[in-house]
DNA sequence: ATTATAACAATAATAATTACTATTATCGAA
DNA sequence: TTCGATAATAGTAATTATTATTGTTATAAT
């Protein structure tokens, strides 16, 4: 059974208002202002608690921590590489792609974690004379 | 200037025949039986110089220790949700994907990463019969 | 209000990886 | 073929990210 508490609601909160994907550590540094004697660990266990009741999603990049999403809503993700930002894309859901890897392969596929990398529109070079 | 050695040298070798994507800790357990003296750290800084260099390729899971691949040609991998295997899929590339991301978005998508998770054939229930 | 227990803060522990340091191996040049 | 510069090593310590433990507090059902 799971009982509310005003940490994860804050949690849940914050990252609802963010578009930026932070970590775990940035969650902490937010929720502190509120909740000054929160401790990281109470942030991890709601970062899971949370994502797995499906209310947040969790973004591993492969380098560097963990990122957080506040947008449940299955979406992919690009990474710079210039500058490490993660951004959201606006692109359906490529479900197709699930059945392409399932043609030539004997087990089930339930579906597909996938990230776009590149440069996002700040670090482009042309874009730097904008600045 | 990057110099030879034989322990570099025996890890590729170990990778190459390998087709299960082993960790590093699997790598220093295997290595180790030529180098008995070989530390963990050499394994691990060998194994990013030849991800580095094009070598082999790193597969970040999002759960557990990354895993390595000595097949460092582009192909996508499944996750079997079940008994943890990390298998090569047999398909081509998805290069339009990217396309498909950049449509949307101001920046510039060099490429993608993707993997595709579920069931593996072993673990499907209705194989559990004919073991 | 009482009570069971989920969640907490504080802290310790773990897992995976990277960094440091003194020694050894590689390799181009003398 | 030795010499010297330095890349790579082994051994170890440190770091980073995360999970577990423990005693206390908050939540919510009775």
């Amino acid at each position: 059974m799971i009982k509310y508490s005003r940490q994860r609601e804050r949690i849940k909160d914050f990252l609802a208002d963010r578009y930026d994907h932070p970590t775990a550590e940035t969650v902490y540094m937010s929720v502190k202002k509120d909740f000054p004697n929160i401790s990281l660990g109470t942030v991890y266990r709601n970062l899971s608690l949370l994502e797995e009741l499906g209310e947040i999603q969790k973004i591993s990049t492969g380098i560097g921590p963990d990122r957080f999403d506040g947008n449940a809503a299955p979406h992919y993700h690009f990474f710079c590489t210039e500058c490490g930002a993660v951004l959201d894309l606006k692109m359906e859901s490529m479900e197709h792609i699930d059945q392409l890897a399932e043609s030539q392969f004997d087990g089930e596929v339930q579906g597909h974690v996938a990230y776009f990398f590149g440069k996002c529109a700040n670090c482009l070079p042309e874009k730097k004379f904008k600045n």
